[in-house]
Order: structure tokens, then sequence, then C-alpha cells
DNA sequence: ATTTATTTTTAGACAAGACTAAAAATTTTA
DNA sequence: TAAAATTTTTAGTCTTGTCTAAAAATAAAT
């Protein structure tokens, strides 16, 4: 059984581990966990003694098996969560982060278990992150970001990148929702901006929106 | 904003305040915290400096004002999780208990009154507690122990005084069960042990058993 | 290939919360 | 009421997780 700092160092890890293929540096992970060098320097010492990650001075770190297991299990209980805080108990998608990052350290497999069941196995969260199943596995899906996409190319808007209050408000209030098809009508070769169809009204975005969209092309 | 072992003591000494009118005394707090008398001296000085407990050297802790009211909040929280985990997961009621312990210190307003509602708002938990309502306020009953009864008398069963998944088994086994009717058919006065009626069929049970059943009585 | 800048680690300190051992206060017993 | 037993507090130490300041290693720049 691991700390809620150790836990939590572990996630960050994982998410970072993405960016950081070749070993996550000790910057990096500062700058995640809003701490200092000198503190991620520690916990990485007491995370290697217990083989949760591989670890050479000045050479970063990455999750070991036991370690990348731990990171996923505490991922699929963030997310379960935040579906449930969500479906069940009316919360808006921008306000469950801060619960579930409570929630996800809960010690308890039935507890998990029978939440899965009562949420009737989800496979994606609100922000359309993938749910981890019980033995770890993620739904894998060919997402990209909308930015990356053309002029009369479309999909099925399935999760943010930036998941901040602001970013979510934004899309509230503009229609834009996880499920919806999108179409870019027009693309702005100067500014990348774009003119896209949301279920019959048209819409223009900027780049810095259309980079914080994922999108699944069918 | 307390932490995780602050309001732990609180609820410890909450629940002792009843048995220890005058003030709850440093072993007994020891006792029910499974940890050291001079540990508790250190924690009461830090709640005492925070004005959540009024302390005099050698003369036992009471609750403040603020401190009773962080207490009952922890304690309405602990109760509502448990029904969640009993009406919504299909937990037992012998299995709850664990688990609350983590959810009670779960901070969010929001979540713990959208969960109230999601419940439809119980009065009692799954071992007939009363679950206190926003403001505090306790749902009080004129509840006995069943040893207390005596032949011909009869009343609801409405909790347990002993919570362990031993009793709560028996309990289960025996077919007894929160809001069922208990009618005393026979009392021993050698050993206090008694025939009961229950929903028809007749059982005996010690005063083991007796002394740890609460009851309404009409 | 040195100097400069950046990153990372070490060293030492601190707070929370717990422990052991011993001292002080209180209560009980004779 | 003095001795014995119990309860409570103090003193000092430990672990976890954090910090600052300084040293060491690596990377960048002249």
């Amino acid at each position: 059984m691991f700390s809620l700092s150790e836990e939590n160092y572990l996630k960050a890890i994982f998410h970072l581990e993405r960016a950081y293929p070749t070993g996550v540096s000790t910057n990096a992970l500062a700058d995640e966990m809003s701490t200092k060098a000198s503190s991620v320097t520690d916990m990485i010492k007491r995370l290697s003694e217990k083989k949760l990650v591989a670890y050479k001075k000045y050479q970063g770190v990455k999750l070991s098996k036991s370690g990348r297991e731990t990171a996923v299990e505490v991922i699929r209980k963030h997310r379960l969560w935040e579906v449930f805080l969500v479906d069940k108990l009316g919360f808006a998608w921008d306000e469950v982060h801060e619960v579930a990052e409570q929630l996800e350290h809960i010690k308890s497999d039935k507890l998990i278990k029978e939440l899965d069941r009562f949420l009737d196995f989800p496979k994606r969260d609100p922000h359309g992150d993938p749910i981890p199943d019980s033995e770890g596995n993620f739904a894998i899906s060919n997402k990209v970001l909308l930015a990356e996409l053309n002029k009369g190319e479309s999909g099925i808007c399935i999760g943010v990148k930036d998941s901040s209050p602001e970013f979510l408000q934004y899309l509230d209030k503009n229609n834009i929702a996880l499920g919806q098809l999108i179409v870019i009508l027009e693309k702005e070769s100067f500014d990348q901006s774009m003119l896209i169809n949301l279920n019959g009204s048209e819409l223009k975005i900027s780049n810095v929106i259309s980079s914080n969209l994922y999108i699944k092309t069918s």
C-alpha cells in the first residue's frame, strides 16, 4: 500500500512519460507537482527503493512495471469517480477534478469494483479520456487534435487536452460537447483559425481552441 | 481545514463524551485511537491551540463549539457514505465501516450536499445510527438497550452498540434486522437471557446479545 | 576547450504525528 | 497521611514529506 504522495508522484510520472519517453526529468516533475526539484529527488529515491521506478542520477526517471500498474489503478479510480460525480451527482465536467483528486486515493478493491458496475462499466470519463479496465488496459483510439485536421475533414469530439474550468466553460458556452460531430468548413492558412459546423450551426474558432480538442476520425 | 488525524481525534472525543461527560481522559482517548497516551497529549495541545477543544492539564478534554461542529460534520459524512455503500453499491452492513472511515475525510461541500440528495436525505445509517442534517442536528429517539426491557414489552430494532463484523453477521444469521419488531416472550432472571419473537419465529438470545441491540419503544 | 548557464543532487533544517523512557501529578490503598 | 499504584505529561527520537542554500554534474556558448 502506498502513500498519497507516492501515488501522486507515480501518476505525474505516468502522464509525463508520454512527453519524455526517454525519462522524466526532475524539473519537469517538480513543475507538474508544484514542488521543488530537491523534494522530487528525495521522493524519487524513496520510489526507487520500493522498485516503483527506475532511477539513475541525472538521467531522469521511468516507471517500473509495478509503478505503472499502481499509476494506472489510480487513474482508473480518478476517472470512475469523475463519471460518478457527473452522471449520478449532477456535477458539471469542470467541477469534478478537485474532488476526484481526493477520491482516487480511497483504498478498497470492492469499492472500485462495485462502483464500476454501478456506473455500468463506463469506457470514458466526462472529459473523454479512456478509463482503464480492472486489468489496466486502456481503450485506445486514433485520436488527433482538431488543429491537425484540414478543410473538409470531420470527426467526433472525444476529449480535451486542457481541462481547466475556463476552457470547459468556453466549450459549454459554444455548445461543443463530447460525442459531437465536427466538420471543418474553412481553415485560414494565416492563423490556423477554423470555421466549423456543429450540429447545423457554424462557429469560428481560433487555433488555441482547436489545439486543445481531441477528435476521433472515422 | 483540518488534517485527517485532527478529524479522527475530534470524532473520537465526540463519541467518548457521552461516557465521560466531565471530560475525556487521555488514556480513554489513547485506547479509542489505538495509540499512546503521550501521542494523545501532543495532539490535544495542538487541538487546544486551534480552539477545537478545551483542555486543562490532568483534567481531560472537552470539545469546543467549533470542535463539536467539525466532529458532527465528519460523522454526517461517514454515515451518508455508509448508506451509499449499502443502498447503491450492495455492500453488507458489516463491510462498510473501514471504507467509510476513508471517505468521511473527503473535502467538498458540494459533494456531500449532492450525495445527500442522491440518497434521498436518509435519516439513519445502515446500523440505525442517526445521520445529522446539514445544520448538525441529530434525529433523537427514545432508544434503549433490548436488555433493559422486560417480559411482555416490545419495540423496533433501530441500531447496534457493537458494530463488529462478528456481531453483525450473527444478527444476519438469525434474521435480526433494522426495523424489525421484537417482542420479549420470556426473560430468565438468573442470566438475563431472553426468548424473543421475531416476525412470528421464536429465538433464544443471551444477555451479551440483548446488551448490544438498540430498541425504539413505542 | 574553457567559461557560462542550467539542471540536479546533497546537506541541513523544519513541521506533523507518532514512539519510548522517564518524570511529575493525581488517585488509591493501607 | 504517607506509601503505592495509576495516570498524565515531558523530553528526546523517528519517519514522511517538505524547504532553502550550496555543491556537483551536465549542457550550452563563446
